[in-house]
DNA sequence: GATGAATGAGGATTCATTCAT
DNA sequence: CATGAATGAATCCTCATTCAT
């Protein structure tokens, strides 16, 4: 019933599996059984329809970074909560790649008509681990660093795992739940007051959710 | 003269200038001066002509980071060959952002055409840096972890620190060059034995020589 | 509040600004702030509105043309009479370019679809002129000629000026006004009695208005 | 075979039978038999296209009226040289109703992409009048009159006329070729030192030959 | 080796118009 | 009186690719 929604979804769902470039006007209004034509009803252009999943992406993300940053932690583990967070973003990216890939992934000269200022969003993702940042180091629980300097190094490799795990360009006999884990704990070091707390990953449930879709 | 050499010049041209939408055969012809069609004599499709400038990417890295680990290194400091491995790794993405395009950043969907094979190639250009790492670790001057997942975990990092210097998302109030040395240092931490060797980060030559490029 | 007044306003406005070419039902829908559908309240179809306009305009220029017919005149000039009334129409085409396009300069194939017999209006814009003619004719004041012919001689004249100066093909160089008074008084050659009646060209009020609102 | 030349032939036809607005690449393109595409590689693009044909016509005006001011003429008529050029002019336009519009006709905001300096090629068809025009002045055969100035209005004229008859707005009762003469001679009246040589218009070969080609 | 001619599929977008409300 | 939803046809144009030369 609700056009403007059908295109979007229908959007992510090209994205999915044919990925941007298979993203035309045609294609979409074939998979919705409408006219081509129907959706400038809802989008001004193409770019205003990608602009729009963007943002529906930004705000999905935000959301669940926010949700797992109020979510209740263990307080017997000094990085329960950043760790939290940060699989939150990871589990947004392995869960959403078509809203991944647009947010994060888009060739930078096909996003150059989009406003410079939307991606900068992509900073607020990561706000609610600067703020759990703040608050351990303030806390005496967390070694303190540059909480902004931080945080950036923290998205860099978050972001490069997910990216690499989404392109499929990791050695398939890497475990990619371990691969990530590692990552993350080794990533977390930095703030680490004591290395040695660091024991073996266990199975993750967010990354579990992932895999059983993909199967 | 070289027709197949200035094909993959004129395409890099492109990919640089225009990002690699832009890439048709019919720009590379014009730009060199040559029909269309003449490309097809160098190269079965287009697919086949990135998947070259794949190739050549790959060696490039290759090379560069191998002869960083050919390199001399401060005896007295136990990271300092992984940090110039890494380093050229970045430098190489930097100033080679079109190569670096295609290599890592492409589409995923958009490359579903190539054979994943040769993606894998990815990670052997971390393997100086796996072998210094070993290295090391048998010299008792590393922390001993595992060496095929710390390399991974090294490379997310690097690839995340990179993609989003090269997609430009870093916030413009943040020096490029800090974030990136703070990036690399936070993950050596998991092979650093003294994690209070970690100083100030200097200047860096490579990320200047591409400074100077891009001013 | 009239709808179909501001219709036709909209209309006007939009082929001042942008010609013919951009004159569709949804710009002038979006200039009015109504929907496009609006309009076929009031118009059958978008060519009865250009035909609704057609008529507003020559309705318009007939009322000029007469009114300078109406008023009064230099009763030592013969020509005096004529030359108002030509001028009144120069001035219309020059000061209505919007009308002028549509009534006499859109492409004859375009306007095919309108009754030809709407566009002998364009005949019945010179009546005035030739009830003036006759009248001097009678008077003993012009030289005998065949009205009609000399009517339609007359207009041809006065649209091929005003068509080359609202199509802007007239050099930069020629003023404009010395041309148009130059042809006009040319062309009035025909029906003057002496020659050395025609002096140098004074300034046209009628035109300096036109410049004023151009420039 | 001459794919470029069926082309520029085919618009030719569309233009006299549809009109500059009916004149797309696919109507091009299905007339002649051949894809959308092809018209292309000859083309860089519709404007282009026009471009060409925009040119032909003015080298065919231009050779017309050239060649007219080489004939012979009448050693007794001081007139018959800018009378035969003039007619050529007119001819040119009724014989040729398709390049007549796109040269002279074309909605002012739709050429706005042509460069204006193409129309200024315009003002040379009428150059052979000029030449005329001051060796009559010079030898004493014609009025002393501003040459430029003379020449444009002329010009006017005879747009006026032309643009009048294609456009088909003049009153069916009037006889196309006395109108046409009409205009004329009283537009010549402005050089012609005697006034009384303007007899009766004789039947006009060149209109004849139009006439034989509509009917 | 290299080209020119040609194509079919597909790209975004605009338009006038209809219909149910 | 007015609208919103929707469409089909049309617009120009770009692309990778093929084929005969």
């Amino acid at each position: 019933m609700d056009l403007r929604r059908q295109i979007l979804d229908a959007s992510r769902q090209i994205l999915i599996e044919q990925g941007y470039g298979a993203l035309s006007l045609r294609r979409i209004a074939s998979m919705i059984g409408c006219s081509a034509t129907a959706i400038y009803l809802y989008f001004d252009n193409r770019d205003a329809l990608v602009h729009s999943l963007i943002d529906e992406g930004f705000d999905l993300l935000y959301d669940r970074v926010a949700s797992a940053a109020a979510s209740p932690r263990d307080p017997h583990d000094a990085l329960d909560g950043l760790r939290r967070i940060a699989w939150e973003y990871i589990a947004f990216g392995l869960e959403n790649p078509e809203y991944y890939e647009i947010m994060f992934l888009l060739n930078p000269r096909e996003m150059a008509r989009f406003p410079t200022e939307k991606y900068r969003r992509a900073a607020r993702s990561m706000e609610p681990f600067a703020d759990e940042l703040r608050a351990g180091i303030a806390a005496g629980r967390l070694r303190a660093v540059d909480p902004r300097g931080f945080v950036n190094v923290v998205w860099a490799s978050l972001h490069g795992g997910t990216a690499i795990v989404l392109a499929r360009r990791l050695d398939v006999r890497i475990d990619r739940e371990r691969f990530l884990r590692a990552l993350l704990e080794n990533t977390l070091l930095g703030v680490a007051l004591d290395p040695a707390m660091h024991a073996e990953p266990t199975a993750e449930p967010a990354l579990r959710a992932v895999d059983a879709r993909r199967a």
